[in-house]
DNA sequence: CTCGCCATTCTGGTACTACCAAAATGGCGG
DNA sequence: CCGCCATTTTGGTAGTACCAGAATGGCGAG
């Protein structure tokens, strides 16, 4: 072990053992130990942790972690070091990120510049290629998303929602494996961008919400129904 | 200089300097003698920047600092940390904020429950107090806020919209020097409020707009009001 | 046997030193 | 003036040493 990542492999370990210790983590130097570095990069990837608040170290005492009271960036984190997501943790962030892609419809119908529209257009023209070819389109149905949110000319709103999919990542993919999903997502995109080209706000919204309402169904498994919104 | 906060003192100079150096900030031996720590503690805080993208470290190069390009956590740490924002962070802020803030009224209407209720009678009344003595409801507006945020019973959706009063600060108290917009506001929170015990979403949410585009006006000398939906 | 106190151990916090290898730099020579 | 090479600088990493307070466990008193 060395080099730069041992961020995910400290926060794993490191998660795992206080799961089963109750909450009370290994100490540096047995982290160190067990990783075979020095104890400075330990510090180094505790520090990080700490300052996203995923774990709390106390002078003397050791280090302790917070499951819960993580911030979306620190839920981002973790997802990338492949930790698991809590369900409350998932439909919560569905939920938020439905409220984020509707608006930004709304918003990218009266803001897209050709840039983005051209963007847009290509993504669609790759996914058109896979479907034909039979491929999923996981990838491109990102860049779609994430391409709308970049035409509201926001980059702060185009950040948070980037940090949004980081969460999702592989479930997406499980998901674009039925050629039919594939299919009926392509086919809704193509319907919102002629919504944004003809800069129709209310219909860019309108099918942004039935399309979000068709893929997050998947996740209807683990959600609350009634606690998810439009 | 030592103790826990060397980490927004760091961030400050290097920020400093990068500014004054064209993105190129001090190595991590000069700032450790420019505030008599350890090579160590600025790793440490080093590695926090990096990991907020704040900053970029290259290997046997040096450190490089981005302004822009950063996430909401990161803009949050770097106001507490008293940097100033820009212009432009501060608008997107301000938009991404009113898209939370509206969608917020509309659950809450739907979700909250009576100790939601109890905490917002009792901000309610608290706010009243400070205004029949003069004072300013500076703190507890972002509490009424936070509150509406917490009715939505989603916590991720609360911690970002946490994240986004940390930029607001001291700005706020400024706004809140106003008598009369500390009682316009607190009419409109009183009105928010009725709306919401009477579970009329709809009627939440259209106040909530026009409640924060009053106050939102006060900075519209920054702001490029195309730029701004409700 | 139980309980409380105290010495020992453990832990995070901090500093300092020492190397490494690659990037950056500067001076020398063509 | 330009290009090449030796020197310096810089981040990356390991290791050691102390400190002081928290945690722990054992010993002794009741």
């Amino acid at each position: 072990m060395q080099g730069q990542e041992i961020l995910p492999a400290i926060a794993t370990y490191l998660l795992d053992s206080a799961r089963a210790n109750g909450g009370k983590a290994p100490s540096e130097r047995d982290l160190a130990e067990h990783f075979s570095v020095s104890r400075g990069q330990v510090r180094e990837a505790l520090a990080i942790l700490e300052a996203m608040q995923v774990i709390e170290r106390r002078a003397k005492s050791g280090i302790y972690v917070n499951t819960d009271n993580t911030g979306i960036e620190a839920m981002a984190f973790l997802a990338r070091a492949g930790l698991p997501l809590e369900n409350r943790q998932i439909y919560e962030a569905v939920e938020v990120r439905k409220i984020h892609e509707i608006k930004a419809a709304e918003l990218a119908a009266a803001r897209a510049d050709d840039e983005n529209f051209d963007r847009l257009r290509d993504i669609l023209a790759r996914s058109e290629e896979r479907i034909v070819q039979g491929e999923g389109i996981d990838g491109l149905d990102q860049e779609f998303h994430l391409e709308i949110v970049r035409a509201t000319q926001n980059t702060l709103f185009l950040n948070i929602c980037t940090a949004f999919y980081e969460l999702g990542g592989n479930r997406l993919k499980v998901y674009f494996r039925d050629p039919d999903r594939n299919r009926k997502s392509h086919e809704e995109h193509k319907q919102i961008f002629e919504a944004l080209v003809n800069r129709d706000a209310a219909l860019a919204s309108a099918l942004m919400v039935s399309h979000l309402r068709g893929a997050m169904s998947y996740w209807s498994e683990l959600l609350q129904p009634a606690e998810l919104s439009d």
